[in-house]
DNA sequence: ACGGGTCAACGAAAATCTTCGTAACCCATC
DNA sequence: GATGGGTTACGAAGATTTTCGTTGACCCGT
């Protein structure tokens, strides 16, 4: 259970596919990633070989037919390469990350009433 | 102007050193880095070099000993990642990566403090 | 002028990431 | 049981990133 290794761009584009469509296999994530970019069937299988020996992903071989799954869910890939940004990034600062986030692209009114609603809840706030 | 191309790992160790320092020197840069990990004062050299090409660092050599500075500021480069990172990990929902943020345990209560305060100012609240 | 120390440039090796051609395999249908 | 379409396995090339050894230039003190 060694520490996962921050997935690369490429690995990221198949993580997509599998957290959208749940367990599919090589064909289905090539289907979908190829509308958006020209690239072989077989280069989406190796990659997902290669991703299941880094243990970024697990296969169900019991068919012929591959099945293939994210073995972390989004959420705990987006913390973990949230933490690493903000090590590399931020000098480990999440309140200035969170400013720029603010910043960058505006959040709407809900938005801000849910992270307000959050802050309440991370405070133990009482009424 | 081109976009500039996400630092990578090795670069934005650089960058951190620039920020923090200022225009430096290899040496200077090297014997930050250094302290931290084993690594060739040639490799710190080299890095620079490479990063002058892709446009991360600028170079001023009119003295024999070269000074590097950043060419974008620290909170440039962190919008652009933190832009960059919304778009592959997080769907482009810039209110989730904020959740995520704060969910670690990294946000002190102070930060959240600070975040409020900052929200309060985004809606636009009467005292 | 000489020698030791520091510097930038260059090339190349090592490591990692990305891509795909080829082959081997399985199964359904002719 | 041969053929064809779809599958995984393998290896390798190309691209990028990271590392550093070597070389030649420059400077300063003797």
């Amino acid at each position: 259970m060694s520490a996962p290794t921050r997935p690369t761009d490429a690995e990221l584009a198949i993580l997509r596919v599998l957290w959208e469509r749940g367990p599919s296999t090589v064909r289905q994530v090539f289907e979908v990633l190829s509308v958006e970019k020209a690239l072989g069937y077989t280069t989406v299988l190796k990659m997902l070989q290669i991703m299941d020996e880094k243990g970024l992903v697990q296969r169900d071989a019991s068919d012929r037919v591959h099945i293939f799954a994210t073995s972390q869910t989004q959420t705990q890939t987006q913390r973990h390469m949230l933490d690493d940004l903000l090590d590399k990034a931020f000098g480990g600062s999440s309140l200035n990350l969170v400013m720029q986030a603010l910043a960058t692209r505006r959040a709407s009114r809900e938005d801000l009433a849910a992270i307000r609603k959050m802050l309440d809840q991370a405070e133990g706030r009482k009424p």
